[in-house]
DNA sequence: GCAATTTAGTGCACCGGATGCCAAAATGGA
DNA sequence: TCCATTTTGGCATCCGGTGCACTAAATTGC
């Protein structure tokens, strides 16, 4: 039996860097070595690379080159090449669940979301281009494209549960996943359609997705409000 | 303007290997050397490794090996590993849509979708076990719901372009995407319930979560019919 | 000032998926 | 028999990712 390499890569933690071996985890006092640099620092390289010259067309080691590490040192900032353009999601993921738990039960179910996934999403004017980068790059190269899917997978998780708390039943239920996905599906073609023109509020179209998908497309599409 | 750089695999055919460098794509009269295997065969040999041994514990070698082909031979019945599970996913998406484009314009919108989603999806018995291998592996392991995410985009221009058609606009749009990326949801959520269960009725679920996304979650869920 | 400790970085070997290139095999037909 | 055609297969190569052992730099306590 080889068993060389397991996927076992469950364990993921809620917050940026729960105490994992990733560098760059440190506060006050440093003790041992200082980190070279920071997971910031590969980003910003990283993303300036992808926007140049490509995705596909940057590899690690053109990325660690920009920021003067190891190949080997690349990785341990961050988990895989797709995981530099995603960022700090899992924050991001902790945030939108303490959300959806906090909201009164006479909140319903849908404006709750609405009003988490847009609480979860508010940026500042200074963030902006970047994550319209992040986000384009995200949509469209197909590497990434695919990367992704198992971070939505991750959100889905959360909206299901919630979901399956106001709707009764557990979270693998045909309601809740439907639900979950559906929200899923709103959320991208919002960020996608923002993503891509040039002066839209992100928002707004967020906003407007999740009416869209509350109202229910029976009527074809005539939208209220 | 920077460039992005697709990665430029447009070129997919709507039926089964139309004409490309895969084999087996022959019918008649047979010229050169023949086919050592086909792609029905391959798959058989790599699903039945998957359902043995876990889809990451098995490599492309083995699959190969299975059949009596080489590696680099797999690798032209099967553009990747993942697309072995897909199996003649595009000639099912070219199904769908024929089927959109041929409902009347007095079908509602959602109810076109439904009917047609449950149509493409119609599999004789000897079809159901197969296909929960299939599903389940699509949607649990990592690796394969990657993948997955590609295909399910090209299901999304399908739906978007048959939207945007009913809604107005262009299928880039807000509504259509929001549209065609929530009924994907709604699809998802159908196949992965039925797979995760024993025995349900594949179609019975697609219609129901269809029929709950039509009436929007407004009311928190309590569907009609 | 000096070990011990802690933390980060590095080099290396290796795996597995994927691709391009070219030669070898197997067939039908002129 | 020789040729065109088509598939196969081996080989080199790229790239992302991982395990491991080791080095480098900083802090703490003596």
């Amino acid at each position: 039996m080889p068993k060389w390499k397991r996927d076992d890569r469950a364990g993921l933690m809620t917050t940026a860097d729960g105490g994992s071996t990733t560098p760059a985890g440190r506060d006050g006092a440093a003790r041992g070595r200082p980190a070279a640099t920071s997971r910031q620092d590969v980003a910003r390289a990283a993303l300036d690379l992808f926007a140049r010259q490509g995705y596909d067309e940057t590899t690690v080691d053109e990325i660690a080159a920009a920021v003067g590490i190891s190949r080997r040192t690349f990785f341990r900032y961050y988990e895989s090449k797709p995981d530099v353009v995603w960022g700090e999601f899992d924050a991001e993921l902790g945030r939108l669940r303490d959300r959806l738990a906090e909201a009164p039960d006479s909140e319903p179910l849908m404006d709750v979301l609405r009003r988490s996934v847009i609480a979860t999403n508010r940026f500042g004017a200074g963030e902006l281009d970047e994550l319209r980068i992040r986000i384009v790059l995200i949509s469209t190269v197909p590497t990434l494209v695919a990367h992704s899917a198992v971070r939505y997978e991750e959100w889905c998780e959360v909206v299901a549960g919630f979901a399956a708390g106001r709707l009764g039943g557990s979270p693998g239920d045909l309601a809740p996943q439907t639900v979950a996905r559906a929200a899923l599906g709103a959320a991208m073609a919002a960020f996608a359609c923002w993503a891509r023109s040039e002066g839209g509020d992100l928002v707004a179209e967020v906003d407007r997705a999740f009416r869209l998908l509350a109202t229910g497309f029976a009527d074809d599409g005539r939208d209220a409000a």
